[in-house]
Formats: structure tokens, C-alpha cells, sequence
DNA sequence: CCCTGATTCGC
DNA sequence: GCGAATCAGG
């Protein structure tokens, strides 16, 4: 495949938006993150690292590529390679998404500033509220926290089960990690106690 | 190991 | 101009 305008523009929106080498070559389809990044470097857009947030989509900004300095390469603007700004860190847990089933878990509170912490030492009970999740779905996040990878933040990926263990207010946290079901933040296992199939309250008025 | 972008350099 | 290979990093 070539780089038709087509495909540059969606190159250039979705680099523009953040998007990561890799995304948009999956999306352009035919080429590889690197052929995304060699052009986009070639069209010099490179450093999205504006400080202003890169979510103005739609809005091209229509960079007017400079009238050539016909005086030599008077300013040429040399690049630290060092100005990386990685992109967002992987967002804490969220269950929050997906159409009916409402996200029931807080397997950890986390209590945001001074407020009665849960003295460390004590084992916080897996569901605070219990009701009417699957014993079975609960049994097997058992199971799994057993085997879990016990990743920290940082080694959060797309594809690692985000579902936190353990108290926060503790060394004794980490993150489930798993491989996560397709599309879901959640291992399999934590997925079924994520994502409750609503059962009770079906008396939906429609 | 997964991923990210940056650079190089033969084509 | 292109992009695989490689590098540097998280």
C-alpha cells in the first residue's frame, strides 16, 4: 500500500489525537507501526508534545509548513530526543463500561484522603457487600488471586487484568494481571464478578 | 514479555 | 520516499 492523501490524513488525525503508531497502522491496515512512524516523521509532525492536551480532534490544526528558509538551514531546530511525554498511564481499574450489566465490584475501597484507613494487617473481606454474585464466580476469583501475576501499576497493559488485590494502603497490593478476556479490563474470572449479568431489578418499564 | 516512539540506512 | 531492523525506553 502507498500513502494516499486519504491515508496520511487519517494518519495525521489519528496522530493527532494520540493514537499510537501502532493503532493507526492497524487501522490503516497494510502497514506497519514502523512505516506509521517513519511517515510521520518524514511529514515532521513527530513531537505531539505540545503541553496542551492532544484532544482537540476534528479541529486540524493546518500547520502552513513554513516557507523554505532559502538562507540555508539557518534554524535548525535541534531535538533533544529526550522531551518524551508518555502517554497516559494505565488508567487505574474502572469498571465502567459495557451496556446493561452494571459494575458491582470494589474489591478494594480505596479510601481517598485521611479516613479511617483499614488498620493493614487485616484481610479485607473480597466483596463488601455481597449479594447475588455467583458463588462460583467468587470462588474462582478466589482461585485465580492465588495464581494471579501480582503486577504493580505500571505493568498494567491492555491485555493484563486490572483488578486490583490487596490494600492499597499497603505494600501488599498489586494488580490481578492475567491475560484479560478480549475487550474486557478483567481476566476471565474477575469478569464474572465485574460484570453481573443484571439479574435482580428486571422491572424495566419499557 | 508486553508495549512505545526514534533512528538508521539499503532499497 | 519508504519501512524493516534496530535502538532506547517504560
Amino acid at each position: 500500500m502507498s500513502w494516499t492523501d486519504e491515508r496520511v490524513e487519517l494518519l495525521k488525525k489519528m496522530w493527532g489525537e494520540g493514537q499510537s503508531a501502532s493503532q493507526i497502522a492497524k487501522e490503516l491496515g497494510g502497514v506497519t507501526r514502523n512505516a506509521v512512524i517513519g511517515k510521520v516523521h518524514r511529514l515532521g509532525l513527530s513531537n505531539r508534545t505540545t503541553g496542551a492536551p492532544v484532544a482537540a480532534a476534528g479541529t486540524a490544526p493546518k500547520p502552513s509548513p513554513e516557507a523554505t528558509p532559502e538562507t540555508e538551514e539557518a534554524a535548525q531546530p535541534l531535538r533533544p530526543r529526550k522531551p518524551e511525554t508518555r502517554q497516559a498511564p494505565a488508567e487505574p481499574a474502572t469498571p465502567e463500561d459495557m451496556t446493561e450489566p452494571e459494575p458491582t465490584p470494589r474489591p478494594s475501597n480505596v479510601t481517598p484522603l485521611r479516613k479511617a484507613i483499614v488498620p493493614a494487617g487485616q484481610p479485607l473481606p473480597p466483596q463488601p457487600s455481597a449479594n447475588e454474585i455467583s458463588p462460583e464466580a467468587l470462588a474462582k476469583v478466589q482461585e485465580v488471586e492465588k495464581t494471579a501475576k501480582r503486577i504493580s501499576l505500571m505493568e498494567l497493559t491492555e491485555r493484563t487484568c486490572k483488578w486490583p488485590i490487596g490494600d492499597p494502603a499497603t505494600e501488599d497490593f498489586y494488580f490481578c494481571g492475567l491475560p484479560v478476556q478480549q475487550g474486557k479490563p478483567y481476566c476471565e474470572a474477575h469478569v464474572g464478578v465485574a460484570f453481573q449479568p443484571m439479574s435482580s431489578r428486571r422491572d424495566r418499564r419499557r
